[in-house]
DNA sequence: TATTGTTATACTCTATAACTATA
DNA sequence: TATAGTTATAGAGTATAACAATA
């Protein structure tokens, strides 16, 4: 991830670039994520990580794939991900019989407990942000942030 | 770049990683980002390079330290970017004479022609970001993201 | 001793094609 | 024929250590 800091940099605020929407976005999606990193250290856990055990607990017995599909990765990068989560006994994956060329993901005792605990800490990062955004409009943030996510996808 | 789109996924909605303000941060940014890439691309231009040849535009006789600096990008990663500029006729970079350890990056008349048709692309390129954001508050989210931009820096 | 630029290198994330087994 | 998962591989982007030249 990009080290992105203004340093109130004069080559850059010369440039024209620095007041941009695009770069201001891209910025604050680097702190945020940065924090976010560092976050889920502690636990050995990844962003993508994370969220795709989310996304299990939420959804038992959902497919890899479906994952894949909601966090924008491709099938065979999945492959990795999964794995890893599985050797660390965090999940299991199970022959669907209906359909036995999926597997069923669930989490594993172990993956609930340290997904909990990574809870409280993920919880502690929305924290910041709220904390760092003071008395901003969070709803009118919020729904800036989900037209521009629709830019190119005509969705 | 992640080509995340939410596709009204149940998965991630049950998740609620959907509506987090990490998620939607990344989301729009990543589609602002295709958009930035697919704009450039006509001019063989991918975003870090458009951003140096603006601050060399702006800064003429900068080092590439100081656009390194200004971008986020470490020295030994600058030097490919530099390179390429350099040799595709763009910048020309000439020993500074008071401290010839250090380069002074300059636009040449063919950069400067790229550069002024590639600005016009630009502009299309925010005018779609503002486009898409309708009657929404930018200068209310331009000061969220710069809030949010300063999350770990201390700055 | 510090700074600018450089080389070599490695790691992560992402992207594509082709394969298997199942349907 | 289409889908789920896999393998191999390639390309960006980013990261650190060590070096040469210069200050």
């Amino acid at each position: 991830m990009v080290n992105i800091e203004m340093h109130g940099s004069s080559a850059i605020e010369n440039s024209g670039i620095g007041g941009q929407l695009g770069f201001l976005l891209r910025q604050a999606q680097a702190a945020v994520w940065q924090d976010l990193i560092a976050t889920l250290a502690p636990f050995d856990l990844r962003p993508a990580q994370y969220a795709a055990l989310r996304i299990v607990r939420a959804s038992p017995g959902c497919k890899q794939q479906e994952i894949g599909d909601a966090l924008g990765i491709q099938r065979p990068n999945m492959v990795r991900l999964v794995d890893d989560l599985r050797a660390r006994g965090l999940l299991t994956t199970v022959r669907n019989p209906a359909d036995r060329r999926s597997y069923a993901l669930e989490l594993t005792a172990a993956g609930t407990e340290l997904m909990a605990r990574a809870d409280r800490a993920h919880d502690g990062h929305e924290a910041r942000l709220a904390a760092c955004l003071g008395d901003a409009d969070t709803v009118a943030l919020n729904g800036a942030l989900r037209q521009l996510g629709r830019l190119g996808g005509g969705g």
